[in-house]
RNA sequence: GGCCCGUUCGUCUAUCGGUUAGGACGCCAGGUUUUCAUCCUGGAAAGAGGGGUUCGAUUCCCCUACGGGCUACCA
């Protein structure tokens, strides 16, 4: 049985890069009939933001594709919280030092900082590792008896053990196999000296405690996969399957996709409000459409098929089909995506799925709210368009479009409005054969007649066809709105 | 700087040695529509560069360039 998790650390709101994580994740579980777990990477107690935790569970389920076990659906396997775990860690570290392939170290920061400073300025970078591990201030340098006192005061880290001059041969599902030196990797800390795992330590122990299967993470994660791989050879434990998902990055191509970019470029990075910047919701994306654009950068069907429900993504996902390099996000193309979902969607359907939104509308157009979505439904690229171009049906226009109403000066409007009246007095019936004979008759062109009315109806040049919006606002309100226009 | 990963139209991508290098977004033109949008048709637009391997490379290998990631007692 294939278990998956999806691990953030609760440092802030859910972004892009980690929906898709999480959506891939949930993805390749359901796809293999497997399990999704959530879990909490909060071992960094300094950098926790409140609220967040809470975040990233509402996103999920916003996006329908709430995990199987988390925190707030405890499995068998708990806690999901890695800062409710840490005896865990306690013992396995113990472990992992009695193995050998760990040791206790207590440099201080200062040290340290001052072994960085000069390594730098002569190599060009630091390391702690096997070429410089025994000039340092650690249970390998030091004798028995002090280390034991060293302990004893609790002022200390723990640090992997990196063998010089080894191969270290890691899998990726995505790419292959990647070799890399024990040389370039570092003695990695372990264990903080406030007790907490890192991050490299609690991932590994887990991992495997929870018996995940398959790790799916973000390709930032690539470097630290061979420290990963050592921990759990050290553990003697079986690694589970890696497979690292490109990044997604900034339109510009520049860097990781950010919150900053968005800001400036006016798109969203979140999925729901977080403080000040509104979300993918928010700014009326179908959860659907915005998963489906986001598992599209950096994974497409063998047909060349785009647009996919939730339901057919779970059904297709194929790992082999995951692309290597970065994708640049195009928030133009986000929203053709969501454009698309939603001109799949009946209007009955659409009507049904966003009750908030047509409540009042429901109560003012009764029966006709169908047929009135019906006509402007093509118009629909985001949510918050319903809104707008319903709005025909709901009032009159209160201001009307300059350029429009140029155009149709060159018109006796009142001649012309008059004529309309007229015609409308008798019910709208039809209507668009009796301007056709009455324009025949005045020798006025047809366009007069279509082009007064519209601004009459809607303030402007451009809407819907004409005949079933007049139609569905009825004689009545077609009438006033043309006195409007005329008395203006 | 070092290490790792990557590189097909502006962007997302197809191609798993032999194709007029296909699709999608966006863009442009035409058609439909009394208008706009939709829809339909057409168009411009790509294998980073250099070496190999091969009868034949976008595809396999190497080098270079470029891009990204990592380089914390953060994840």
């Amino acid at each position: 049985m294939e278990r998956v998790r999806f691990a953030p650390s609760p440092t802030g709101p859910l972004h892009i890069g980690g929906l898709r994580t999480a959506l891939f994740n949930y993805l390749y579980a359901r796809k293999h009939n497997g399990v999704f777990v959530l879990r909490v990477e909060d071992t960094d107690q300094n950098r926790k933001v409140e609220g967040s935790e809470n975040y990233i569970i509402e996103s999920l389920k916003w996006c329908g594709i709430e995990a199987d076990e988390s925190p707030v659906k405890e499995g068998s396997f708990g806690p999901y919280r890695q800062s409710e775990r840490r005896e865990t860690y306690g013992e396995y570290i113990k472990q992992l030092v009695a193995n050998g392939a760990a040791y206790y170290a207590f440099d201080t920061p200062d040290e340290l900082a001052q072994a960085r400073e000069v390594a730098e300025k002569e190599t060009g970078g630091f390391k702690y590792n096997h070429s410089n591990r025994m000039t340092f201030s650690n249970s390998l340098t030091l004798d028995a008896k002090r280390v034991d006192d060293l302990l004893e005061k609790g002022d200390y880290v723990v640090r992997l053990k990196v063998d010089a001059n080894r191969e270290v041969v890691c899998n990726d599902l995505v790419r292959g196999v990647v070799r890399v030196n024990s040389n370039e990797l570092e003695d990695k800390v372990l264990m903080k000296k406030d007790g907490m795992p890192t991050y490299h330590f609690a991932n590994v122990v887990d991992d495997h405690l929870m018996e995940i299967t398959t790790v799916i993470r973000g390709e930032e994660w690539l470097p630290s996969l061979p420290i990963h791989e050592l921990l759990y050879e050290g553990f003697g434990w079986d690694s589970p399957k890696f497979m690292h998902l490109p990044l997604i990055l900034n339109p510009s191509g520049k860097g990781k996709l950010s919150k900053r970019d968005g800001d400036k470029n006016g798109y969203p990075v979140f999925p729901l409000q977080w403080n000040e910047s509104s979300g993918y919701k928010e700014q009326g994306f179908l959860p659907m459409a915005h998963l489906n654009y986001i598992a599209q950068l950096g994974w497409s069907l063998e047909d060349g098929k785009e647009i996919q429900t939730l339901a057919e993504m779970e059904k297709n996902f194929d790992v082999s089909r995951v692309q290597k390099a970065g994708a640049r996000f195009d928030f133009e193309k986000a929203k053709w995506v969501n454009k698309e979902h939603l001109s799949r969607l009946s209007s009955k359907e659409l009507i049904a799925g966003q009750e908030d939104l047509f409540e009042s509308m429901k109560s003012i157009l009764g029966d006709r709210l169908e047929h009135c979505v019906e006509l402007v439904k093509e118009r629909f690229e985001l949510l918050s368009d319903i809104e707008v171009q319903m709005n025909v049906f709901m009032n009159d226009p209160n201001a009307y479009d300059e350029k429009s109403m140029k155009r149709i000066s060159k018109f006796d409007v009142n001649e012309i409005g008059g004529h309309l009246n007229d015609l409308l007095i008798n019910g709208t019936d039809n209507l668009k054969e009796r301007i056709t004979e009455r324009a025949k008759e005045l020798e006025i062109g047809m366009g007069a007649f279509m082009q007064v009315l519209r601004v009459a109806v809607v303030g402007g040049l451009s809407g819907p066809d004409l005949m079933p919006l007049v139609e569905l606002i009825g004689k009545d309100v077609t009438l006033r709105r043309i006195e409007r226009l005329i008395s203006n």
